[in-house]
DNA sequence: TCCATCCGGGG
DNA sequence: GTGTACGGATGGA
């Protein structure tokens, strides 16, 4: 049988069902344990008095990185241990009792998702493409918003291979429908579809937070048993989201893993299904214009609803295709299930890479810290990378250098882990922390062996042809190491991480801010300007007549200099750059394409006047035409202060998260909400509140009117607050004046 | 500056 | 489910 999922189940009795390819087995033989490092007087015959401890074995492991002897106290159930946890205690310190019983059977059996299951653990990994089914509802939303379960389902679509259906109720005549009675016979028919298809993945995009608990409230409506061949559809805790798990089925959402762990990786300015589709997929949905279309298409044009809904289906499908192969790459890395990688974040990935591999060395996992701790970490700040400040303005040409994954690195080269501080040697951080170079860390070692099977990996694929199935698969590989080791200086400053250590952290940092102030002082003696540099890149101009040929022979200089693994790499050269601020760049190649970094804004509580004029600036700019950028908005301020942007521009929105009486202060859209109330509106919480700030008098709160009863707006608001704040932080470093752009009422004339 | 509140994705 | 977990921006006081 080849694994894909595990789940644990039994009430008086351990049960761990393991499922996958090849049918489903069952385990009742593994007990629960944890380790108590026993204090000095205890004796094993004490502790065996506890009620459910069952039996007692002691062992040799490494606690930090010393040898200890602990014992292992078993027990009957998983849910045995937080019931003795506390009296346990009394006897000494217990370590592992807080690592789940499913991910404990993973772990200690050896066993990894996408591999064989033997006898000895994981076997004979596979090559597969797993039989995956996408899907997606849609609802009619103008009663209840989008509040779970409030309006009605309508259509369900479902897209896997060999299976295009969509199921639909009370809208007949539309080509390839299946048509069924009403809400409550669509639900049936959706899980009954799932049923008899059988996937081994099923996915959806946002589906944990809205398609899986829109149904399962909808089921509960009509009585309907929320449940697939019997099985009862779990609602799990992950943090503060819910997780739906299917016993038999992996459940993957993809818009959680990409949020999680791939965005930082994407261009998208937002991860709407749309945006994501089109950048890893290169399709466009079909548009149909948000809510109210939908519940307009339901009445008026049912085949429009069809193609959307089909068209929604089909796109999670194919993008599932682009992203699955990351998800079971950096599963089978991580050694735990499907379900639980999908839904992971970057530090929870490095923490169950440790804990499995601590296991195997005999390594003792430390606590999770409680919530005092975690806060306490919280609140202890440090020193983070050096940022240059920029030389404001446009530079060209531009050279951009980086340190190859600059902090693993720094972490390989200076052995920096909890397990080797010390308080001697020659191997000290700026920060001053010392970390002894005798053994291998447990981080450094770690972090090692992914590093060189990445490295390996990379030369192989040198060596390959493009465009093959084990080309793309090797890639991926080596996407998913570069995505764990990127996050193993995070994971030592996030305040939950077991194998948090502050002052490894901030020696990291330390050791950063020195070698990348090193390379900016040995390029400033090479004659370089630096425009910028932020933690471990460097941004060279030059006016020599081979910039490109200089830029090289400076990097072959200073690679001979750094210490093993670390080293200096050329990313690449710009036509031109406008810099801004700290963090706030954009970068324009010789193919016309825009790097732009820190000046977007794309929250929905900016207007679209404020948006829209801040792109035009940016292109203008790095075409060198900044008075025109200027002159664009002088005309827009123009525009706003003769009243003559139109309305749809200025709305704000902003979203009513709870009812209006929960409010203790009177934020805009609180107010608003109130007046809508007021005219007879049924307000509900989770509905969005569109306003345009007006004239008149008072706090912004005040000012703030429903979109629909605006006839004026307060154009000094959206020139000050709007306008000016979203376009300035670009051309001030191009010589823009604010004072100037603002144009007082009294020079407007002078300017128009 | 601090505190409260909102955003994200989905229809 | 042997765990309880975000991180950044904005507006009001």
């Amino acid at each position: 049988m080849i694994l894909l999922g595990a789940d644990y189940g039994g009430d008086s009795k351990t049960k761990v069902v393991l499922y996958g390819r090849g049918g489903m087995a069952i385990d009742s033989d593994f007990l629960p344990y944890v380790y108590l490092l026993p204090e000095k007087e205890i004796t094993q015959k004490t502790v065996l008095k506890i009620g459910r401890v069952i039996k007692i074995e002691e062992v040799e492991r490494i606690l930090l990185n010393k040898p200890v002897k602990v014992w292992k106290v078993y027990f009957k159930h998983p849910k045995d241990v937080p019931i003795t946890r506390g009296e346990l205690r009394e006897f000494g310190q217990v370590l592992e009792a807080d690592i789940p019983f499913i991910r404990r059977y993973m772990i200690d059996k050896n066993l990894k998702p996408m591999f064989e299951i033997t006898d000895k653990g994981a076997g004979k990994e596979e090559e597969f493409k797993l039989r995956t089914l996408a899907f997606d509802i849609e609802c009619l939303t103008e009663e209840g918003g989008l509040e779970i379960g409030k309006g009605p389902v309508i259509m369900v679509s479902l897209w896997g291979e060999g299976l295009q259906k969509v199921i639909g109720w009370g809208s007949a005549d539309v080509k390839g429908l299946t048509l069924v009675e009403d809400e409550a016979a669509l639900i049936r028919e959706f899980l009954n579809t799932v049923r008899i298809y059988k996937p081994e993945v099923i996915v959806g995009y946002n589906s944990d937070g809205f398609d899986w608990p829109y149904l399962k409230e909808r089921a509960k409506m009509f009585k309907i048993p929320f449940e697939i061949d019997k099985k009862k559809i779990k609602f799990v805790k992950k943090g503060r989201e819910m997780a739906p798990k299917i016993e038999g089925i992996v459940n993957v959402d993809l818009y959680i893993f990409i949020r999680n762990l791939l965005s930082q990786y994407m261009k998208s300015e937002n991860l709407k299904l749309n945006t994501v589709v089109s950048e890893l997929v290169g399709e466009e949905k079909i548009k149909i214009g948000g809510g109210k279309g939908i519940d307009d298409a339901w009445r008026n044009n049912p085949q429009l609803l069809y193609d959307y809904s089909l068209q929604d289906a089909k796109v999670t499908y194919l993008l599932a295709n682009e992203v699955l192969p990351m998800v079971y790459t950096l599963s089978k890395l991580v050694g735990q299930t499907i379900f639980d990688v999908s839904r992971m974040s970057p530090g929870q990935v490095v923490e169950w890479l440790l804990i499995r591999r601590a296991h195997e060395r005999g390594i003792l996992t430390p606590n999770r810290p409680g919530y005092g701790e975690a806060s306490e970490r919280r609140s202890l700040s440090y020193e983070g990378a050096f940022v240059k400040e920029p030389v404001k303005g446009l530079h060209a040409p531009i050279a951009l250098c980086d340190f190859r994954s600059l902090y693993p690195t720094i972490i390989m080269a200076h052995n920096i882990s909890p397990d080797t501080i010390t308080t001697k040697g020659k191997n000290q951080a700026p920060s001053g922390a010392r970390f002894s170079q005798d053994v291998k860390g447990f981080i450094p070692e770690t972090l090692q062996s992914l590093f060189d099977e990445r490295m390996e990996l990379k030369a192989k694929l040198k060596k390959m042809k493009r465009d093959t199935q084990e080309f793309k698969a090797i890639y991926t590989q080596q996407n998913a190491l570069k995505l764990v080791l990127n996050s193993f200086y995070g994971y030592l400053g996030y305040a939950n991480a077991r194998w948090y250590n502050l002052d490894a952290a901030k020696a990291i940092t330390s050791w950063g801010r020195k070698y990348i102030k090193d390379i900016m002082d040995i390029a400033d003696a090479n004659k370089f300007l630096v425009v910028y540099g932020d933690t471990d890149s460097v941004m060279l101009t030059s006016e020599s007549d081979d910039f490109e040929g200089d830029v090289k022979k400076f990097l072959k200089n200073v690679n001979t200099e750094l210490p093993d693994p670390i080293r200096l790499e050329l990313d690449g050269f710009f036509v031109r750059g406008v810099f801004v601020t700290k963090k706030r760049y954009a970068l324009l190649r010789d193919d016309g394409s825009l790097v732009v970094k820190g000046l977007e804004k794309v929250r929905r509580d900016w207007s679209d006047l404020a948006r829209g004029a801040q792109e035009i600036v940016i292109k203008l700019v790095l075409e060198n035409r900044v008075e025109e950028a200027k002159t664009h908005v002088k005309s827009l301020v123009k525009q706003l202060r003769a009243k003559e942007t139109p309305l749809e521009q200025l709305v704000i929105r902003t979203q009513l998260t709870k009812s209006i009486e929960s409010y203790q202060q009177m934020a805009p859209h609180v107010k608003v909400a109130k007046v809508l109330k007021e005219a007879g509106k049924r307000i509900y919480p989770g509905m969005l509140i569109e306003y345009i700030v007006t004239p008149r008098s008072g706090s912004i709160s005040e000012r703030s009117v429903p979109k629909d009863l605006a006839k004026d707006y307060d154009a000094e608001y959206y020139v000050e607050h709007q306008l000016l704040p979203a376009v300035m932080r670009v051309l001030e470093a191009v010589g823009g004046k604010e004072q100037e752009l603002r144009m007082k009422q009294t020079e407007l004339d002078k300017w128009f």
